[in-house]
DNA sequence: CATAACTTTTAGATTAACCTAAAAATTAAT
DNA sequence: ATTAATTTTTAGGTTAATCTAAAAGTTATG
């Protein structure tokens, strides 16, 4: 059984290998915000452990074994947050340090009857897919809005950064899942983008928030 | 903010405090299941941390601040071990293990809008007491059925011991909370006690088995 | 009250997870 | 293609939590 920490490890792994970034010791530094050398000496465990395919120098990937516990992790902080916010009545701004915690906890008949009680839901409240509980996932969400040509109208189905501090800033705009975003305008410059919310007066956002909001063009 | 470990030291005190034990080294050790030395160790940082009044050799005491955590740890026990009963439909034998990570989940608001999710509940699955956010316990169990007379119609309002062996025992009997149980004789030879439940034909249980049985007698 | 029995503490090790500083390997740049 | 810059690993140390074995303190018993 991995501790704690370890499948943090696996979780940031994964989660790195995902967004295509590679898993080097620097980036999993960084994401986990630990030294460098911490993390030399977790791989060399995790490896040992048969968690990680690992060469010394080189990025690493997750052994079967390891996918299968980043991926169950991943299920449970989902399955929380999405509790919170619906039956506790969270924000979805204030539910991520919480969830970090919850998905630790060890017990697979929780986890599927937690499941159970919120009728299966196939993503969590900031539109990220919840895999079932044979690792499969539901969805992928790819395209963001700054990928959108002008004139386009776009729903939002997910965000890319869950900081709360993004979130906050988006319940200021009344941007939420499921809200319609037409494109009026890019600007060339800096590529920030002119939009209109439902029939409110345009507004604009940087290149950097349309980055972070998955989108599905409306049909 | 103290360790998930001393957390479990500042339980098991107070536990032993409640229950009149001396919350000596030893008791300790066997209550966590680990090594007086370890104990010793603990108690040292128990104590400069001021969460437990404690002098050499002598039995230790919760300060004003570790009788806080102590509750606090106890309160999310119990509400959680509600919540997998009443909402996840787990059996009150499966519940212990499960409650015994998430309450050392941290986060206020989470444990008061777990209470009020729940409306509040008065006691846990077992008939425990819940104590409020100000740690105030509603009432305590006390009175068990091994101090009756012969003839007493009790209701059964609690159990102490909760391992999962005990209370399958129960569930085979058809014993469970609120369950009225009619004395009919109690042999002085091993105090085991003769009862009847509803109209069903009388059994017998052991004088092990009443100690642990809170009671309350029909008026 | 002295000695045996038990309890508690200390001493010294171990393990997981971290750190800093320095060495080694890899990658980039002149 | 050598240096320079960066990344990664190793070496050595720290802390919390544990352990065993031994010493010290307390309690019980003849």
């Amino acid at each position: 059984m991995p501790s704690h920490t370890e499948e943090n490890y696996l979780k940031a792994i994964f989660s790195l290998n995902e967004s295509g970034i590679g898993a080097t010791t620097n980036a999993i530094a960084e994401k986990l915000e630990t030294k460098a050398s911490s993390v030399s000496d977790m791989l060399k465990r995790l490896k040992e452990k048969k968690l990680i395919h690992y060469k010394k120098y080189q990025a690493v990937n997750l052994s079967e074994e390891g996918k299968k516990v980043a991926i169950s992790i991943i299920r449970k902080h989902r399955l929380w947050e999405y509790f919170l916010v619906e039956k506790l009545h969270f924000k979805w701004d204030e539910v991520h340090e919480i969830a970090e915690q919850l998905e630790h906890i060890q017990s697979t008949e929780l986890t599927d009857k937690l499941d159970s009680y919120l009728e299966h839901p196939k993503m969590d409240p900031h539109g990220d897919p919840i895999p079932d509980k044979n690792g499969n996932f539901p969805m992928k969400l790819s395209e963001t809005l700054d990928e959108c040509l002008s004139e386009a109208t776009a729903i939002i189905i997910g965000v890319k950064d869950h900081s709360s501090n993004f979130l906050s800033y988006l319940d200021r705009l009344n941007i939420e899942l499921g809200t319609e975003v037409l494109i009026k305008s890019i600007n060339a410059f800096d590529k920030s983008i002119e939009i209109s919310i439902e029939k409110a007066p345009a507004i604009t956002i940087s290149n950097e928030v349309a980055k972070n909001l998955f989108i599905r063009l409306k049909t």
